[in-house]
DNA sequence: CGCGATTTGTGCACGGCTTCACAAGCGCCT
DNA sequence: AGGCGCTTGTGAAGCCGTGCACAAATCGCG
């Protein structure tokens, strides 16, 4: 998925930045709300980047892609950083977003209240069962897969959630790009064809534990014969190339 | 590649595979469990590669890694490959898995059938309010925080999955190291601070969407202004860099 | 007004990952 | 047995991302 530069004539903001830093950015911002909620006007890279748990040297090479937005020997200012990232990320309105399946994970995200607090509403619900159909989750009542043109039409949604079964995800996968969707998460184990100009996410939680465990493994094996490198350091390490998301 | 390895004296089978080969051979190893299903004996790379969304060089770098794996001018042999997989993930027994925070989204978890089709098995299920201490999940039942040790102990979890709010997965993450699982899912939006040798992975949910939200943002801003670039072409991307990245 | 302390922004080099392109190997068919 | 087509395995090149180290900029204070 590349993307040429928009030309010459450069965008009013549209830095073009850097896949890996896009990924970073949502964390940084969630770092700075929670230094806004204590009190906090400036933040130094130094601290910000220990509350988003990266390096300080990455941080400011991300943050110099939105344009000077620190002031040097003082910080960052918390608010206008806050503001800054958001529009590059597209939060200044809410985003609607349509959920397909409603089963034990379906609920769960139904009812996940992070979707609210970080820019995000949950638009319409919706599931093939028909003994699902019009069941009330959170507020919202829940719709057959039908009528995902008309109320993705409605309510102008551009993002949906699949959290199906992995044998129905691809057909609703097809159906939410027919009626225009252009950005899906996928929480269904297995991958998604879909046109150019789609995005596709992917989060699978069996994929996560099965990288921890080759670790796991790499590690017993490791402690078992050679006397262990006993590094002693603090600091914990998230990898990771490609974010994951969610919530209680 | 030859017999050579990287170590002193060379592990067992360690081939110190680069990280992002390890984050993509869980995928492969999904497909190729599909592809055994429809009875398939043999693969070849752009088969499996088109199964699992990736390039087939990369594929085939990939699993040259693990030592030589396939037959050329053949393909793979689905089983042996499935077998070779499996070994290198440390995925030869079933891997218990302790899950912390009984709420919302832990219910969704505990109830997750891919858990025990891919080779983890929940072996306890723990949260810090007394009121659910006792309740039976799935055949589980929720015991207290306090027992973590004990436990962990009893059923030799060294992986644990945090599904707690974020104010309390700091303190959950710091009791389960105690106790000493060296492996963490965090799915609380935060970042954990762990000690040497402890892999942290962090799945959000927001932090998905907002990455999608950036791409939708520049979507929407690109067939605005300029004339679009309208590339047909078929096939979707599914990235995550990691993964990542994304990891994705 | 100037100096020093502080912190940003970035040039540069390094390493890892991806992709291409092709030689090496394998099976099958004649 | 030999040749042919197919597929793997891999050298090499290029790209992206990371981290260091430092110059540039800003504030506060004397």
């Amino acid at each position: 998925m590349s993307q040429q530069r928009t030309g010459p004539t450069d965008g009013p903001d549209f830095p073009d930045l850097p896949e890996a830093t896009v990924a970073r950015l949502p964390e940084y911002l969630r770092a700075l709300h929670h230094l806004a909620e204590d009190g906090h006007d400036t933040v130094s890279s130094e601290g910000l980047a220990a509350a988003a748990g990266v390096n300080s040297a990455k941080l400011r090479k991300d943050l110099s892609h939105l344009g000077r937005t620190g002031t040097r020997g003082v910080g960052y200012d918390v608010t206008l950083l806050i503001d800054q990232i958001e529009q590059v990320l597209g939060l200044t309105h809410r985003r609607a977003v349509a959920l397909v399946g409603v089963g034990n994970l379906g609920h769960a995200l139904a009812g996940y209240a992070g979707f609210g607090t970080r820019g995000f509403r949950i638009a319409a619900l919706f599931d093939a069962d028909h003994g699902r159909v019009g069941e009330h989750i959170n507020g919202l009542i829940v719709r057959h897969v039908d009528d995902l043109p008309e109320v993705v039409e409605q309510e102008s949604i551009s993002i949906a959630v699949i959290a199906t079964p992995a044998h129905a995800a691809q057909h609703v996968a097809d159906r939410l790009v027919a009626a225009g969707v252009t950005s899906v998460l996928n929480f269904a184990p297995c991958v998604l064809n879909v046109p150019e100009g789609v995005d596709v996410r992917k989060v699978d939680l069996a994929i996560e534990l099965q990288i921890l465990s080759f670790h796991e493994h790499r590690k017993s094996a490791l402690t078992a014969l050679p006397a262990a490198v006993q590094k002693p350091g603090r600091v914990g390490m998230a990898n990771r190339l490609g974010g994951e998301a969610v919530a209680t």
